[in-house]
DNA sequence: TGCCCGGTAGTAAACCTTTTCTGCGCCTAC
DNA sequence: GTAGGCGCAGAAAAGGTTTACTACCGGGCA
């Protein structure tokens, strides 16, 4: 059904290498002949069969994005500066999305590896799932092999052989622990920690952040909660604290600083519920500084991290090769509305 | 480098034939070369290469969707669908994003075409552009020819052949009545209307809708302002607009109707700027109901628009087939609190 | 006049699979 | 004892491209 090289052939009455030349572009070909063979391409809609072409180890594969899920907007974000790199490159992009499934995940590399992807990048933090971190590092091993720059984005490096991938991640702790001081400095001492799902090393170096920044300061007292990335747990697990915790009606806590810009959402929805102000009442902290976070109510101190950046550098380095040490992109925080003085 | 069905055939000391007979499980080989080729497989990594195999006819191409862009919420979700209705199906799913140029969009059917999709799902309105249009209808009749199936979501597919494209709509024009009846309802009278940009049918569908609902209202004054479907265009166009129009520093409107949720967040971005007060002092609607509609401040009147099942569905018809009448999607007003009773 | 060379075009191999057809050995049934 | 059948494995073709190699043609030069 589809037209071959050889209709295009036999339509400009050359052979085959002719018009893969024309269209290659990379040898002599006479005017009059290349005119034809324009003229009979243009005339059958001739699109060159993209895997004959990649079977013969002519032209380069597509550069792979892993995303646990394409609505989650930090990782939309770095999806969107892989994008355009590639697309800068003139290079096609894969997107796929794993569910938040590990296992899926493990499944997404196999099949880019077999789709021959000029490079795969992954973001998120890894899990402590050491099974599951075996596989991740055997996978790394095998592109590695295959001479696929497997890229990781966020902080599971740690755990791969340098080798096997390249590394770029941001001051992940840092930036935890900055927005933390900042409500230290307000004067915040009972404080709610909604870190996310500690069971990867995202939350857990951002809880590592918060912890840091309150060590030192006298007569903190940190409630820490653990739940997923979403909105939904951190609001119902807001209110679960106030229910447990309130004293006299009073909350347990004046600031509550979270791993998620989402979560940050969540736990304002519950206090709004609570007849609780924000502010006023309870500080809230996000983090990752997704676009809807300026027009949350009020508008969420959280810190920036530069998705967007992280998804073009992770194809610059696959494709230009990377620094040896890895690149740790730093990291913002852009104070908004959400953090007032503690109340006395 | 990468190894080969020959490698493994040699490591198990049988054919190729009895390799690849191995892999597909699709005809009679003896358990005990069956588990000489297995073990050969386990130790050499052995992935097949998917361009030979697709070459030969034997596996399905992927499935792609064309966004405009990735971080675009709403589109987002009807990836969301398409991701997960693919996966449930076995499928790759291939994700590519336009930026929003037309000419790029074009750009990448070609290249969804060359990979030998087995579906290409655009979603989107058409653009008013002559000349862009031909060319995706003609886009149209050449992905039909090659027997993928092209599925358009949105309203485009008003004008290409039915039979060159399976079309998936939803009420764009009816939910916008229905949400600027609630607004005339709630009795507002002197409304700005920001449909977006009109030269797509998305905006201009949604304005004629808005437009209908106060056809029939005595009174009404309607402003109606062009903008791109963003954020900051939107905001930016609500402050020149009071700029210009003010009588007596009173806004020149008690309502305002933008034709997207992240339109709306500008708008009362700006009205926050000025000093006005949702819906105290005037009210605001969205369109699409994407997540952080809710977490708005008022959280955001809207019309819910069923991106992820349009997603899905966009699948199931492309691969078992679509009724000869164009589906057409129901829509809903979901209310919250940015609108309230026009002030007398 | 004969040779060589530059400029083009064609031939065929190679890329890696899947699958049809062929073939081999052995068992069964007559 | 032999023919036919069955269970399994291998040989080879096909699928569409790119490219190294070969070949042809005409002109310039010896």
């Amino acid at each position: 059904m589809a037209t071959t090289i050889h209709d295009v052939a036999r339509e400009a009455a050359v052979s085959i290498a002719t018009v893969s030349r024309v269209l290659a572009g990379n040898y002599p070909v006479a005017e009059k002949t290349r005119a034809r063979v324009l003229a009979a391409v243009e005339a059958l809609d001739y699109a060159a069969n993209p895997n004959a072409r990649r079977l013969r180890g002519a032209d380069a594969g597509p550069i792979a994005v892993l995303l646990g899920s394409i609505t989650g907007p930090s990782f939309a974000a770095l999806a969107q500066g892989v994008e355009s790199e590639a697309r800068a490159r003139g290079r096609v992009c894969l997107i796929g999305a794993t569910g938040g499934d590990a296992d899926r995940e493990i499944e997404l590399v196999e099949l880019m590896r077999r789709q021959h992807a000029s490079a795969v990048i992954v973001p998120g933090g890894f899990w402590r799932d050491d099974a599951h971190h075996d596989r991740i590092a055997r996978l790394a091993k095998l592109l590695a092999e295959d001479g696929t720059p497997l890229v990781l984005c966020g902080n599971r490096s740690l755990r791969v052989n340098a080798d096997d991938a390249i590394a770029i991640r941001y001051e992940n702790e840092r930036g935890a622990a900055r927005i933390a001081g900042r409500v230290a400095a307000a004067g915040h001492r009972r404080v709610l920690l909604l870190p996310g799902d500690t069971r990867g090393s995202t939350a857990e170096e951002r809880l590592r952040g918060f912890a840091e920044a309150f060590a030192g300061v006298d007569g903190a007292e940190l409630i820490v909660r653990e739940t997923s990335f979403d909105r939904e747990p951190a609001r119902d697990m807001l209110h679960a604290v106030l229910d447990e915790l309130s004293q006299g009606g009073r909350p347990p806590f004046s600031a509550v600083l979270s791993g998620t810009d989402q979560m940050a959402s969540g736990v304002l929805a519950a206090l709004r519920e609570r007849g609780l102000a924000c502010p006023a009442d309870v500080s809230v902290t996000g983090y990752d500084d997704v676009p809807a976070a300026r027009d949350l109510n009020p508008a969420l101190t959280t810190v920036r991290v530069p998705y967007e950046e992280m998804g073009a550098l992770a194809v610059q380095q696959a494709l230009d090769g990377a620094p040896s040490a890895p690149t740790v992109l730093p990291v913002e925080v852009v104070e908004r509305e959400s953090v007032g003085a503690a109340s006395r």
